[in-house]
DNA sequence: GCATCGCTAAACATAC
DNA sequence: AGTATGTTTAGCGATG
């Protein structure tokens, strides 16, 4: 955190430096003062228009100009977050003060890494988007400032007109130059509205549907900014003997302010260095701030159980009166502080688009589930927003099950975050815990890639917890890898990679991981010299079935191991001579091994026929040649040759499961003789094994 | 009520 | 010794 901070506030820091010398905005302020020295006049002829005609343009433009400002600001109100409740009691005026960096820090580093890696955008992409954006509203409050001088202006030059029944030449050509810098205003609302819908498009920025845009009014005379910095030095320099006299506001000199805008003066400006807003800096009103302290006596925001919680400080402050100490000596408005604002600013925008992505989402998959609820075969309970999200093909129910903290049952999802409407409710959204999907007992149904694709980027982002077991996500993920074959390091890196769930919890996931590994036949151990990865029997997968639990592991020898040698010779070369089969294949299948061995290897769908598919072959002429005898031609891969890549030298043994497993008929790799195989799992029911236990 | 399933936790073993 | 990996078992809750 710390460390990302710094890079930021590196990279920031340079940044707005560049950004000062390439924008567009900031370009105005040196010509500002070229400007000046030319001496030339705004470029707005009046002529001889009178004074009525004058002051009704006047009032038209204030009116504009006004509206426009009211509609900017709630345009930020209703982008930002919610101002907390001491805003409220701000003046409408007042530039709304986004909560951004005093909400409490509810972004877990996960999830803030998260939204930085989702970015669309570069970081460099996005710094000079930002600076573009914080350019364009700090001129913007500027002007916002200087319209409301200008404003009394107007209304003290019209008190004096009523007095003087005549309007000094000087008046008149304040006016012009006042109706100018409206249009002008104007002008820059706009340059910041494209701001705004260049960073909308790029989905930096959302915008409430119902929410009015700007209006994109053309501009009926255009100023360059020359002219502007001109027509906006002689104003300011013209009116400022009068605004000295009682008025609080502090004279903009924006030359000070543009060429200090990477280290910002506080005499011209102040910002207020604890709260930022919305790409805005708020001015700093100190009888506001002193408002919030006495309504909250040490309470702020940025402060907790005796902690500054701004973002990468975490220093620890003793009391409220040190914490505000080291708040304005350590994060006083400077470049670091205004970089990790930015920061922050990016981490907000970020949430609120991805919240109403998955708002959005979660209003398709309401509406998607009302409707199914309505079909006959819907499940009863209306929460249930397991079974048809994704899994479809799955026939098992789902109930609410209360969970609040531990995660239990992968094949569960866990309850939608953001709320919605329809038939979830509160409460249950609340309560609507892990919910155990069953697959059928007779036989797995493997997920397909479509069902995670299809919410690959939900469970990637959302610290949702899959609906689906952790058998048919290993199998996933070893099916989706090119080689059909994964170490378990890449089993738990494609866990955390897809989901964003596993993620956190890790010794418990990957502990479930390592069992049902072990524990379902369908996963296939195979070791070559590098070391030792996973398949997957799909077929076998497909049958569902465990490793027999609860059972002594047994040694049985076997007699006819050299007949499967006979069909793998690699066998001889891979597995030590030691290991053998214990029970003898009848004549049958032996054939029938002999018959379809190439397309029993490659059933497994893997592209290694490793020793592992060859001891899923055989097991699965053990246990399904009987009940399927041509299951295996569908997953067959013609242009892969059995042999192709042999590297097996252990696989885990598969014990027949007693009620297919006719006879005495096992197949068994021994212990004793080799580490690697004295965990052999026997077949159970088996007298004879039975006896030798 | 019972069997099964899926999961979690733990113990243990082995290899590095 | 510590860690990663792999195996096995017990127990729990959900489900059929």
């Amino acid at each position: 955190m710390m460390q990302e901070s710094g890079t930021e506030t590196k990279s920031n820091g340079s940044a707005i430096q560049n950004g000062s010398s390439g924008s567009n905005h900031l370009l105005e302020c040196g010509s500002l003062r070229e400007g000046r020295s030319n001496g030339e006049t705004p470029a707005v002829d009046i002529g001889a228009a009178d004074l009525a005609h004058v002051q009704q343009q006047q009032q038209q433009a204030l009116q504009v100009a006004r509206q426009l400002l009211l509609q900017q600001q709630q345009q930020q109100q209703v982008s930002g977050l919610k101002s907390p409740k001491r805003n409220d009691k701000q003046p409408a005026l007042q530039v709304p003060v986004s909560v951004a960096m005093m909400t409490p820090q509810v972004i877990t580093p996960q999830q803030m890494q998260q939204i930085l890696q989702q970015q669309v955008l570069s970081p460099q992409q996005l710094q000079v988007l930002l600076q573009q954006q914080q350019a364009l509203m700090l001129q913007q409050q500027q002007l916002q400032e200087f319209y409301k001088k200008q404003q009394e202006q107007l209304q003290l030059q019209l008190l004096q007109q009523q007095h003087a029944g005549k309007q000094p030449k000087e008046q008149q050509q304040v006016a012009t130059q006042q109706l100018a810098f409206q249009q002008q205003l104007l002008q820059m609302q706009q340059l910041q509205q494209q701001h705004l819908l260049s960073l909308q498009r790029q989905g930096l920025l959302t915008i409430q549907p119902g929410q009015p845009a700007l209006p994109l009014q053309p501009l009926a005379q255009g100023m360059i900014p020359t002219e502007l910095q001109q027509l906006w030095k002689e104003v300011t320099s013209a009116h400022t003997a009068e605004e000295t006299t009682g008025n609080n506001h502090s004279s903009l000199d924006l030359t000070t302010t543009c060429v200090s805008s990477s280290a910002p003066s506080k005499t011209s400006l102040i910002m207020n260095p604890h709260a930022s807003t919305n790409g805005q800096l708020s001015v700093h009103t100190p009888k506001r701030e002193s408002l919030s302290h006495e309504e909250h006596p040490h309470s702020h925001p940025l402060y907790g159980h005796g902690v500054c919680k701004w973002p990468g400080c975490e220093a620890v402050c003793e009391d409220f009166q040190s914490f505000l100490k080291h708040l304005n000596s350590e994060h006083a408005l400077d470049d670091r502080s205004t970089a990790q604002c930015r920061v922050q600013m990016q981490v907000v925008q970020q949430l609120e688009l991805q919240l109403a992505k998955d708002k959005e989402r979660l209003q398709a998959m309401m509406t998607h589930l009302h409707v199914k609820s309505t079909e006959p075969k819907a499940a009863p309970q209306p929460l249930n927003l397991v079974s048809s999200v994704t899994l479809s093909k799955s026939a098992s129910e789902a109930s609410p099950q209360s969970l609040p903290h531990t995660p239990t049952t992968p094949t569960a999802p866990l309850t939608p975050v953001t709320q919605g409407p329809s038939v979830i409710t509160t409460t249950s959204m609340h309560t609507v815990g892990p919910i155990r999907r069953r697959y059928s007992d007779k036989y797995n149904v493997p997920i397909s890639s479509a069902d995670i694709a299809q919410n690959q980027e939900f469970y990637k982002n959302a610290e949702v917890r899959p609906p689906f077991t952790y058998a048919s996500l290993i199998r996933q993920a070893i099916l989706e890898s090119p080689e059909k074959q994964l170490t378990l390091n890449e089993i738990y890196n494609w866990f955390t990679r897809m989901f964003a769930y596993f993620r956190r919890n890790a010794a418990t996931w990957k502990g479930a991981i390592r069992t049902n590994l072990s524990l379902h036949k369908c996963f296939i151990r195979v070791e070559d010299e590098f070391g030792s990865f996973w398949t997957v029997d799909d077929e076998e997968f497909k049958r569902g079935r465990h490793i027999q639990r609860g059972r002594p592991r047994k040694y049985c020898p076997d007699e006819n191991f050299d007949e499967l040698v006979a069909h793998n010779p690699s066998l001889i070369k891979n597995m030590q001579s030691s290991h053998a089969y214990c029970t003898p294949l009848n004549a049958a299948l032996q054939a029938s091994m002999a018959e379809n061995s190439i397309p029993l290897y490659t059933t497994a769908s893997m592209g290694n026929p490793t020793l592992g598919n060859l001891a899923s072959a055989i097991r699965e002429e053990l246990n399904g040649a009987m009940e399927h005898t041509n299951s295996n031609e569908s997953d067959s891969s013609p242009g892969r040759s059995p042999m192709q890549a042999v590297h097996p030298v252990h696989v885990k043994e598969e014990p027949l499961d007693p009620e297919e497993a006719e006879g005495p008929l096992s197949l068994v790799t021994t212990a004793n003789h080799s580490p690697d195989f004295d965990h052999d799992r026997d077949y159970e029911d088996e007298p004879v094994n039975e006896d030798m236990e």
